[in-house]
RNA sequence: GGGCAGUUAGCUCAGCGGUAGAGCGGCUCGUUUACACCGAGUUGGUCGGGGGUUCGAUCCCCUCACUGCCCA
């Protein structure tokens, strides 16, 4: 058998068992086949993403939930695919068409643009595939589906076809989110509110028939005041009463406007007067219609201004506008003052710049089946990890407005509205004749994603696979995404029969949380500061990668990355796999090892049982998605219960010329190793598979087996948790105990690691004679010899244990420095007991605490009592 | 303004009613026959402040402060 080296090449290892499982078709969903189903269908990433830490994250708890179920015996289906992301991808083909032949996509014309994006689609839209492959991502890879895949963009515009059928689906002139940089509308949740250092311009407006009088309006947007309709004030405000129903002059593009009064003003803010500007601000909008005032609009569709009235600001930008009708008031004298303000701000998801409310005609969705995804989420249907998501999608669905879905876009499902001369309009999928035109928009990018959960699938793997049984994702998409694919499930019913639960999208929803950096920072691609995740693949391994971040990944909270986290997820690979290549060194493994019972030293029966344990809570943590917990368990079993502690207290054994005890060591070794590698396989995919493969565990023998269907080990198999093995526990405990004491008396009387050291120990347990050589090899000690008579002589350092008092042998010892060690123990252990003391006498506690708790205190008094008495006699002995 | 999270060792985070934990970092030893991507020891905390419930509170309740996210 040749040795391994002495660290783990996961660049060797990981893509060579990708490639093996492909040509496999392991990850091949088959959807005749007869076991319980399991599926997933992948958050689409955008066809312009690269892998980021998010991906990685999000992805692995993916690939996690698919491995396990795999082992359980699911038949799993994970579903890959892509998003078109509309303005997104025009916005990235623009920047690249810009920057290569310093064209616009109006030079190119519409057709041909669109050429030019699939060709860009078809060069980098799957980069990100292979950067999901090398994570060892295990989707079925004969499944990727795309959101502008021909037969997806037709059963989107179906599905418009039908909802305008129904009549939820409407054309309209209203108030929208605009966006100049990409001059296209927007929804309500693609604006982000922002706040804003602004400032405050108080201008004034004279009153009609009374030169001299002004009325003082405190805005931010003095760029707007040429398309004023009317000043506002409240109605009950005293200060204005006799202005309402009078005229003011609108200072710029100089008109007479009227003064009205309406309950949505706020008396407090500023002057307590309204500049109404219907065409540029929604509550405007609203008061406007109430007073039915007319709606004068002053912006280009770009952000300039248009106001021919005004020359001063026609054609300038917005902003350059604010300043320059600020100088206008103030050269009218009509600008009382500027005061610095902070204020929210709408901006752009996508182009990052200030949206600007604007009245436009638009294509709206007034949402269907809005009680009923309520009722699925609080019915538990669908259940959300962590659940407390449940209030922010309750709160959103039942403040919910029309959804504006149109967008004046090239890159999108196109609008299947077709008109023909003014008036005459026609919903469906293809055109009525060669006199009628299509509507040029297309749809919001996420009116085609809200079908992603049913439309990806064909009929067969519909009829097997959907619903879906959970989701990841993260939570800020949890409107734009998971709540609508809910609604959309419930309203267009793709499953088996009517009934909800066969329509809803997936069962459990899993939100990850965000990454952000050290310095708790979002990772940006402009702050520069979101590492590659190819480069720490490079570096550590893709399962030193997946294993690192998924430990300090907890449920829904925000990770603080640090790459020391990668390094230690480094760091456990190469652990496990020394103790695997220890393991060969002594001998093929076994794949199904013999436990016999009797012939189990305590060690074994403690790790085993302790394997048991964490096997258990393995489970439990699972089943709540808790995978920090899982991997931190499996983490500390094998470092320190199963390699600090196990190995090297069976090291006298496997080191033993008794055939016997080292055949069982071993066998202990293969259950551990086995198991270990099972429960970690869904995090770390490639090394357990490769050692599963280099130690043959698989019990099939054959010479081609994959961990990956291998089932996970069951808790309780071994029918632990007799009273041998409690007892075994027990001892075990208080020997490693008793070692911890020893090493610390070493390292206190400055005895190096190199020296070996002669301990006694002073016990009047008759078992513990045989642990003596399994004590000394812990303590690196060359003998620990047991006189429960031992008399030391004065200035030995002791050290007291549960199993008897420890010394350490050694020739000139200092009596002082011996003697203030034991002061600090004496003084610590009297802390300790004061404490117990205190409880114990407190009549209330021990009336009204439970027995155990009340025993318990008392065993504890005892301790501490004895061990103070011992400690005690060890100080005035030294004198 | 409303809602939701969070505040525990220098750093990153567990714990969530009965003697405060891990990893990293710091310090001291060590190349002992799996592993220096390692081993041993050690250092380090009035568990954000203030009230309350309880025999007992880091854990439950109230309140305040700060941080982050979502919605107005």
């Amino acid at each position: 058998m040749s040795e391994l080296s002495k660290t783990y090449d996961p660049a060797a290892v990981e893509p060579k068992w990708y490639q093996h499982w492909l040509e496999r078709g392991y990850f091949h969903a088959d959807a005749t086949s007869r076991k319980p189903p399991f599926s997933i269908v992948i958050p689409p990433p955008n066809i312009t993403g690269v892998l980021t830490l998010g991906h990685v994250l999000n992805n692995t708890i993916q690939d996690i939930l698919a491995r396990r179920a795999r082992m359980l015996g699911h038949e799993v289906l994970w579903l890959p695919g892509t998003d078109h992301a509309g303005l997104a991808t025009q916005t990235a083909v623009e920047k690249a068409l810009r920057k290569s032949e310093k064209l616009t996509r109006h030079d190119l014309g519409r057709e041909e643009f669109l050429r030019r994006t699939w060709e860009w689609r078809e060069k980098h839209g799957r980069i990100i595939f292979e950067q999901l492959k090398r994570l060892g991502c295990s989707c079925d890879w004969e499944r990727e589906r795309f959101t502008f895949d021909a037969d997806y963009t037709r059963a989107v515009q179906q599905v418009f076809v039908d909802l305008y059928a129904k009549g939820l689906i409407y054309r309209g002139r209203r108030m929208i989110n605009w966006d100049p940089a990409a001059r296209t509308a927007l929804s309500d949740e693609e604006v982000i509110p922002t706040r804003q250092k602004s400032t405050l311009y108080f201008a004034r407006y004279e009153i009609v028939d009374e030169r001299g009088r002004f009325m003082e309006v405190a805005t931010t947007r003095p760029e707007t005041i040429m398309a004023d309709t009317a000043l506002a004030v409240h109605p009950k405000d005293a200060r204005y009463q006799d202005l309402i129903g009078r005229r003011a002059w609108r200072p710029l593009a100089r008109e007479q406007i009227p003064v009205v009064a309406d309950e949505a003003i706020d008396p407090e803010f500023g002057t307590g007067v309204l500049k109404v500007t219907p065409a540029h601000d929604k509550v405007d909008f609203e008061i406007g219609q109430r007073h039915k005032l007319p709606v004068i609009d002053v912006l280009h569709p770009d952000g300039r201004i248009n106001c021919p009235a005004l020359p001063e600001l026609d054609g300038l930008d917005r902003f350059e506008a604010r300043q320059k009708a600020a100088e206008l008031l103030a050269e009218r004298g009509l600008l009382a003052k500027e005061e610095p303000y902070e204020n929210s701000v709408g901006f752009s998801e996508r182009a990052g710049v200030p949206i600007e409310p604007r009245l436009s005609e638009q294509w709206f969705l007034r949402y269907p089946k809005t009680e009923e995804a309520l009722a699925v989420v609080r019915e538990n249907l669908v259940r959300f990890f962590p659940a407390h998501w449940e209030k922010t999608y309750e709160q959103w669905l039942t403040n919910i407005q029309d959804w504006c879905i149109s967008r004046q876009v090239w890159w999108g499902h196109r609008i299947p509205a077709w008109y023909r001369a003014n008036a005459d309009v026609r919903i469906q999928l293809d055109s009525p004749g060669p006199e009628w035109t299509q509507d040029p928009d297309t749809l919001d990018t996420w009116f085609s994603s809200w079908l992603w959960a049913y439309e990806t699938m064909d009929a067969p793997t519909r009829a097997k696979f959907y619903p879906t049984s959970v989701l990841v994702t993260a939570p800020d998409i949890i409107f734009f995404w998971v709540a609508r694919m809910i609604i959309a499930g419930l309203e267009f019913q793709p499953g088996k029969t009517r009934r909800m639960e066969d329509n809803i999208p997936f069962r459990d929803v899993f939100f990850t949380g965000l990454i952000r950096d050290r310095s708790g920072r979002k990772m940006s691609k402009s702050l520069g500061n979101s590492p590659d995740p190819l480069e720490l693949i490079a570096k550590y391994g893709a399962d030193g990668l997946r294993f690192g971040l998924l430990r300090i990944a907890p449920s829904g909270q925000d990770i603080r990355f640090d790459e020391k986290q990668i390094e230690e997820g480094r760091n456990f690979a190469t652990k496990l796999w020394n103790a695997a290549r220890f393991r060969r060194m002594h001998g093929p493994s076994e794949a199904s090892p013999h436990l016999r019972k009797n012939s189990l030293s305590i060690y074994a029966l403690e790790v085993l049982s302790r394997l048991d344990d964490s096997i258990y809570e393995i489970d439990q943590a699972y089943r709540e998605h808790r995978f920090n917990e899982v991997a931190q368990r499996l983490y500390v079993f094998f470092w320190s219960d199963y390699c600090d502690w196990f190995i090297e207290a069976a090291k006298t054994d496997i080191f033993s010329e008794d055939e016997r005890r080292k055949r069982s060591v071993l066998a202990v070794m293969d259950h551990v190793l086995s198991a270990v590698l099972r429960l970690l396989h869904p995090f770390m995919p490639h090394i357990t598979e490769e050692l599963w493969a280099l130690l043959a565990l698989d019990r099939s023998g054959n010479a081609d087996a994959t961990i990956q269907f291998t089932a996970p080990p069951k808790a309780g198999a071994l029918g632990f948790g007799n009273p041998g093995v409690r007892e075994a526990r027990e001892r075990v405990a208080s020997v490693y105990e008793m070692v911890q004491s020893g090493r610390n008396l070493r390292a206190e009387a400055g005895v190096q690691s190199k020296e070996k050291g002669r301990f006694v120990l002073r016990s009047s347990e008759d078992w513990i004679a045989e642990e003596l050589p399994t004590i000394s090899r812990l303590l690196n000690a060359e003998e620990v010899a047991r006189d429960p008579d031992y008399h030391p002589p004065a200035g030995v350092p002791v050290s007291v244990t549960r199993l008897g008092e420890l010394h350490l042998i050694m020739t000139g010892g200092d009596k002082e420095a011996e003697r203030a060690r034991l002061e600090k123990e004496i003084s610590k252990c009297e802390e300790d007991l004061r404490t117990v003391d205190a409880k114990l006498s407190n009549s209330s506690f021990v009336d009204r605490a439970p027995a155990p708790v009340v025993e318990e205190h008392r065993r504890r008094q005892t301790e501490f009592a004895d061990r103070r008495v011992q400690l005690t006699r060890a100080r005035d002995a030294l004198s």
